[in-house]
DNA sequence: TAAATATATAAATGTCTGTTGATATGCTCA
DNA sequence: TGAGCATATCAACAGACATTTATATATTTA
């Protein structure tokens, strides 16, 4: 780099790969909607299963992806295995992302 | 859903697919880096190829996708095509990301 | 221990995507 | 018009990834 980049913004360069990765993680809707469903509270992959009617061994396959992000939480009970958001902020990141999506489709200057 | 999720995560669950492309846009490290140079203001291609040493038709690539998320706006000026972030609230994501990235990393409960 | 349920893993497949090398298009200037 | 530069597009390829089907592992209960 020129030295003109805001030293903010030399700190972000450093992170890119590990934003990349959180934002990869977050490229699937099918792993959104167990994200978004997780909001409520800790879910079994069973429930997730019934309620986003997915195959079980997709979810199982997403919520490794997602375990591996950090993005979730894993708790068993019994022959139960409950997942949770890691933290509630991810939310917060999906909605920022909405109202980013949103306002750019408003804004777009090519039709 | 069984009706305990709360309206406001009812809203973001109908525009998981819109989240899902603008997140994925952001999940190649090439692009981010193109985007985080781009903070600086407008720069042409060729300027973009110099700087991150990436190939011209690489650049080019990501550039196209970033323009078909609306993430960047283009302007032609002469022979050089300059493009600029389309909002500088995508700063603010990047950077919230590498907040939440962080956070999760201090706080795992695997190790 | 056997059966049943919950979850994870493995193998296979088709699709998507990042990258490269070569080529085409567009603009400017002599 | 032709040469040269800037950018886009194309073809090809390799690796990644989402999904499915089948199977294995783990837990509980009878």
């Amino acid at each position: 780099m020129s030295g003109i980049v805001p030293k903010e913004n030399i700190e972000l360069f450093e992170r890119l790969g590990d934003i990349a990765a959180l934002a990869r993680s977050l490229s699937d809707e099918n792993r959104l909607r167990i994200l978004v469903y997780l909001a409520d509270g800790k879910q079994s992959v069973s429930r997730i299963v019934e309620e986003l009617q997915l195959s079980q061994p997709l979810v199982s396959h997403h919520l490794k992806e997602l375990k591996r992000c950090l993005l979730v939480n894993v708790e068993r009970n019994g022959p139960f295995i409950y997942y949770e958001l890691a933290d509630p902020r991810i939310l917060h990141i999906l909605k920022d992302l909405a109202a980013i999506g949103e306002e750019l489709l408003a804004n777009r200057k090519t039709f």
